[in-house]
DNA sequence: TTGAAAGCGGTACCAT
DNA sequence: ATGGTACCGCTTTCAA
């Protein structure tokens, strides 16, 4: 097999007009016969000419030529601004992926961190993208939206903690895990609880719902809920641990698992007792929680499976213009185990 | 005809025609306004009406038209099979795509989890991207790599453990992170070494070269490497904890720190006392680390800054050609603490 | 059964 | 200082 581009300065990309040359057919017959187009009939050995030829060519048709074509493209758009983080939202992801893949959708993710709004609105817009599944924390304002709209997609769905006016929204309620936290924390009896808020701006998205969440439900039950920040890191859990029995608490939702192993140790260094002196519930039921001593109380966490919303995505495609649908995937349990 | 208030479903996308219509200039006027061409001078009323209709239609140019008639893109192209983890590779990623914008380039990362090999790289050259980036565990052969360059892609990189021939490397030498952990062992005085070696197979193209790393380093000091498969499950580890004494070993490098958390809480279990007859090394330098008891030792990594890779990208692409370079851009360095 | 040709949305050369 | 127009690669009528 004659193989390695040795020029790969200066060998021209192979085309279809190449590809009919070497047949010695059309264009057009090299279409037909590369799409499999069935209202065509060609003859097999046309056929088989064809495709030797593109292999040894080694052609490939030109994405950008053919969605111009047809005037539009089956690219679904997922802007990242940070990547994802957790295996529960890597693994959503991917099955999301896999499932609009299924479905013949390109899958496209589009690094848009420190672009602005508006900026990043038409940079995807750039790209035609039949749909465009926007992660919470990147902007999709009412401009944004209707830019996309009039370029093309047919659906603008975002993807976070809440909905936005005017597109479609894959609901990840976080009051639901604060809301967990909370009844357990109640359950136990516990009635002044503290609620970690992580100083890294990157949580804020989550922190703020979630404690929305714990007061929901700690209100009516006449609890009283104090906001702790919380850095990630020991100095600052030891300086809240040293504090702790001034704030007149007697226990905390910790935001996640790490923060709260994080304290929990703060807590057993400084010899305040947990769950006695301070009961501590984390979220996420890492691995890790089961291991400490005493093991972590935490909330799981399980999304909706990717299949049926790219399935979801799909119909949303084909029928657009609709009113504006919201589907919620977060589900969220407490589980209990030693630390509350 | 229900027709909606937005009617979204039927408003045609607006083309620079559509813009040279309505500022009552021709398209090429268009075209030269609104990319500053500086070789043309218009006036500046004819540049203000020009771009007061792009706005007021909601225009935007189509990419897919625009690097079809330039002949070529600035898209680089980051196939993802699984979504990439850990902070530090994250943030690796992230800053490559900062610098990759930075210099006008347009990075796009594409799903690729459950394709074959060529498969794989004749949907990434539909796309036609100047650049392919692909990490480790996406098949990229020798045939994958040729359709690449004869569909105009300027520079095929991988990245991961080791290099791939004929394309370049930039190289995360995993087996850097065992030997470190090899030589902080041996230095304490161990030389019957376990290492663990997950029985998840998405560890493997990390384990493998971690192994190897560990022998390349024990082996002329004549210390005995046994392997240890180990799941990720508490009763796997308290399995292994079990058969630690007829294992006859002094000392484990557990893989990471998440494996050897999981094994030293598993020894301490069984009764087993560390480091004194079981000393534990992890990698990754997590902040749980810190917070076990004993303090967990670990292997830290740190990865080069994204931003003169992704310069070191622009080159490759502007010298295309050239022998393929490597890369390292791993650098591991022991973390001494009490659990060893 | 196959081929010729129009046209998708931009850009850039050549006239005017 | 602007406009006309050929062309990038591909699909898809319409003719032959």
């Amino acid at each position: 097999m004659s193989q390695l581009p040795k020029q790969p300065s200066e060998s021209p990309v192979p085309t279809s007009a190449d590809v009919a040359r070497l047949a010695g057919v059309s264009r057009a017959t090299v279409s037909y016969v590369l799409n499999n187009n069935p209202t065509m009939r060609i003859s097999e050995p046309t056929r088989r000419r064809v495709r030797e030829a593109a292999r040894d060519l080694g052609y490939v048709p030109h994405a950008a030529a053919r969605s111009l074509r047809a005037g539009h493209t089956r690219m679904v758009l997922l802007p990242t601004g940070h990547l994802p983080e957790g295996p529960l939202y890597r693994h959503f992801l991917q099955e999301l992926q896999a499932g609009l893949r299924g479905l013949d959708y390109t899958v496209v993710q589009y690094g848009s961190a420190g672009l602005g709004a508006d900026e990043a609105a038409r940079a995807w817009a750039e790209l035609r993208p039949v749909a465009v599944v926007a992660p919470a924390g990147l902007a999709l304002t009412a401009y944004g939206i209707a830019v996309l709209h009039r370029s093309g997609a047919k659906a603008v769905i975002t993807l976070g903690p809440h909905p936005v006016e005017g597109a479609h929204g894959l609901v990840l309620d976080q009051r639901e895990v604060g809301g967990r936290a909370a009844s357990h924390l109640l359950e136990r009896g516990h009635r002044r609880i503290g609620v970690v808020m992580p100083r890294e701006r990157a949580t804020v998205p989550f922190a703020v719902p979630r404690l929305e969440g714990v007061r929901r439900v700690a209100r009516p039950a006449g609890a009283r809920i104090e906001e702790l920040d919380l850095a990630y890191d020991e100095a600052d859990a030891a300086g809240l641990a040293a504090r702790w029995r001034a704030l007149g608490l007697d226990s905390v939702f910790a935001y996640n698992d790490e923060y709260a192993m994080l304290l929990m140790r703060a807590f057993q260094d400084a010899g305040i007792s947990v769950p006695a002196e301070a009961a501590v519930i984390g979220a996420d039921d890492l691995m890790l929680g089961r291991l400490l001593r005493p093991r972590l109380s935490t909330v799981r966490m399980a999304l909706a499976t990717g299949q049926p919303l790219a399935e979801l995505i799909d119909r949303l495609v084909q029928h657009p213009g609709g009113e504006p649908e919201h589907h919620e995937l977060l589900r969220a349990v407490a589980v209990p185990r030693d630390s509350t």
